[in-house]
DNA sequence: GACACGGCTGAAACTGTTTTCAGGATACGG
DNA sequence: CCGTATCCTGAAAACAGTTTCAGCCGTGTC
């Protein structure tokens, strides 16, 4: 099934990206990574500018789905923190989306495209999270208090993933700032990552 | 002079990162910003490698010295939110700096050296933080306020980077963040950005 | 004036990578 | 069984970009 083949293509994609950057991305080391050849990924995705932009798609979607997987059966405020910490984690899934991620929100800078994608995903999540603050904190900047916490968590996964924090350590800063700002889950200390 | 030669190339090759970002850098839009052949890149900095090595050594130590340049003569609260906000203004040369920056961060990921030479600028952005936090709030985790400090603007620099958001929008949720935190200056709104 | 040296140019040579395409394999319908 | 469509391969052709280097120019020294 070429959908299948497509879809392999893309997880592979993603694979590389995360591993290698963008600015080292190669067509030769996706088709190794998924097992095809390089004239497979022109037949389905046109050449390389066009599988860039399908495989950054995908990256994106899967950070929307990331955000969406948060638990549900838990206080508003335990799902906020778990909801921000989610970016976290010693997983190698996560930090492969992570890493993706954080490429195409460098990419987007140079890129009115991927920058309109990027702000659609962070707007959703940046929306989830405004959501949980107003009801953990009722008559507070909900929404200013959501665009600060989502940018804090981007600003410290940049840190986690150059190496200058672990996760937990990453954790930790989010939920000491969610108590320091009054919204603070009930227990404290690093939780186990969620699962991506 | 071979040393302002050198110079007006690694200012080209920071205006070319700024503008096209590391995965478009290309040797010739380097030679064309500097007003030079491609030859003399080779003949100064030995290949593309060791003129990229040289352009991101002098990114982060400009990133050092617009850390160093806050303004002085102020109560610690006041420095504290225009050394925050100093990342973000509509000076061209502001945002060419923070992209050049967030370029070598996002590279960070994947190369140790360039994620030592980050983490080395970053700490010392930290420290200078974390001094004006304790003499802002005494008693208080200076160190954890600092470090979330500092990770939410590089977070709210990519937002403002990408398009999401203001430099205004970006400094008012430093200032709210840092009254929220019972940080905050003596006045709010938007502050004049300073000078890099 | 000759020579050495540093700074510099620009295009040929070279390398890396993408695009193209002839052709094979498989499945399916008539 | 044949024709058609889809999926796929892999290497030649094409293209993009870097490296190399012969040679020019200006300056300083003897």
């Amino acid at each position: 099934m070429a959908e299948d083949t497509r879809a392999r293509i893309l997880a592979a994609c993603a694979a590389v990206i995360a591993r290698s950057g963008l600015a080292r991305f190669r067509m030769s080391d996706v088709a190794r990574e998924a097992g095809v050849s390089i004239g497979l990924l022109a037949y389905h995705f046109g050449d390389r500018d066009g599988l860039l932009e399908a495989a950054l798609e995908e990256v994106t979607a899967s950070a929307m789905r990331r955000a969406d997987a948060a638990p549900e059966s838990r206080t508003a405020s335990a799902r906020l923190a778990a909801l921000l910490c989610s970016e976290f984690g010693d997983d190698p899934a996560i930090r492969a989306g992570s890493t993706a991620w954080n490429e195409l929100r460098a990419a987007a800078v140079f890129d009115r495209d991927r920058s309109a994608a990027v702000s659609r995903s962070t707007s959703a999540w940046q929306e989830a999270v405004r959501e949980l603050v107003a009801r953990t904190a009722p008559g507070t900047d909900a929404a200013g208090t959501a665009l600060a916490l989502t940018a804090l968590v981007e600003g410290l996964s940049g840190r986690w993933l150059t190496g200058q924090l672990t996760a937990a350590e990453a954790q930790t800063t989010v939920r000491r700032t969610l108590a320091a700002l009054g919204l603070g889950a009930e227990r404290n200390g690093p939780r186990p990552p969620v699962p991506s």
